[in-house]
DNA sequence: TAGGAGTCTATAGTTAACTATAGAGTCGAA
DNA sequence: TTCGACTCTATAGTTAACTATAGACTCCTA
């Protein structure tokens, strides 16, 4: 092959990611190699960079590799993905929301607990494992 | 066996738990059948059903199972794990403080993100998948 | 032409807390 | 005694985004 592409060593040099994570990403259809030479060697054109500056970025933004590609597969059908884009951020920014509020309704609960305990009780049942993890009452769910 | 054992299928019951799950806090002995009968069947005693109670409570708290096997280690070597669990819950809280913190401020850097685009630019180079990405920089990072 | 570096595929491991499955053995009541 | 319900072990699958490994092939340069 010529020195107009990019065997996957000097792409993963260009773009500071290793070797696995960019045959990852072909193979999740996020970065075509060009061709495939007749060695099975895949070769990539300098646009191939740009591309993966395109997935940093999108992954800065807190897009999944599955999200990358619905927007990578817009533009591939010839359209321009910049509304999809939008309404992809318009979500983060709501889940995020959502999440900072559950957390920090756990947080005070979780205060209020360390302010409960730091005046312990006369311990009533001297069997628990724990006295102050007893006191707690189900279903305040962290995992939300 | 006599009535005072359960077998696991009548814990399951009392705890709402699923058998699976019972059989795997018992491997990682979170939670020790009292014994095993000729049959290989794991018997309980009724106080495993507290223990039960008391595991789903610190994982409202938001404990992992590893930190329950540390707290209840501590208690299976005689000591009071009151106050593991009190330096525990300390850590959860400041966790979840710099969580909080850190997707605030993701938030408010998506929400420049889409204000700005709200007014698009006109398009400096036609061949980007996307310029309102493209014109993302990188190393803000969600991850963290 | 030898050998180190690069590349290939396919597979398994990472994390947490489970769930699901197969195949085999056991229990208990009618 | 039969048979449905229960239990056992061991293994694989779930999620996301990779990393690591083995074994084989290829490339390039001294």
């Amino acid at each position: 092959m010529n020195n107009t592409y990019l065997k996957i060593g000097q792409l993963a040099k260009r773009t500071e990611l290793a070797v696995g994570t960019l045959r990852y990403y072909s193979d999740l259809g996020l970065l075509q190699p060009v061709q495939r030479g007749d060695n099975g060697y895949r070769y990539y054109n300098i646009d191939a960079a740009r591309q993966v500056e395109f997935i940093k970025k999108a992954q800065t933004l807190g897009f999944t590799l599955e999200e990358i590609k619905q927007i990578l597969d817009v533009r591939d059908r010839g359209e321009i993905p910049c509304s999809l884009v939008q309404s992809l951020l318009d979500q983060k920014i709501e889940q995020l929301q959502i999440q900072i509020k559950q957390m920090t309704l756990f947080k005070a609960e979780l205060e209020e607990y360390r302010t409960a305990w730091k005046n312990p009780k006369p311990n009533p049942d001297p069997q628990e494992v724990c006295p102050l993890i007893s006191s707690v009452s189900l279903n305040t769910s962290p995992k939300s």
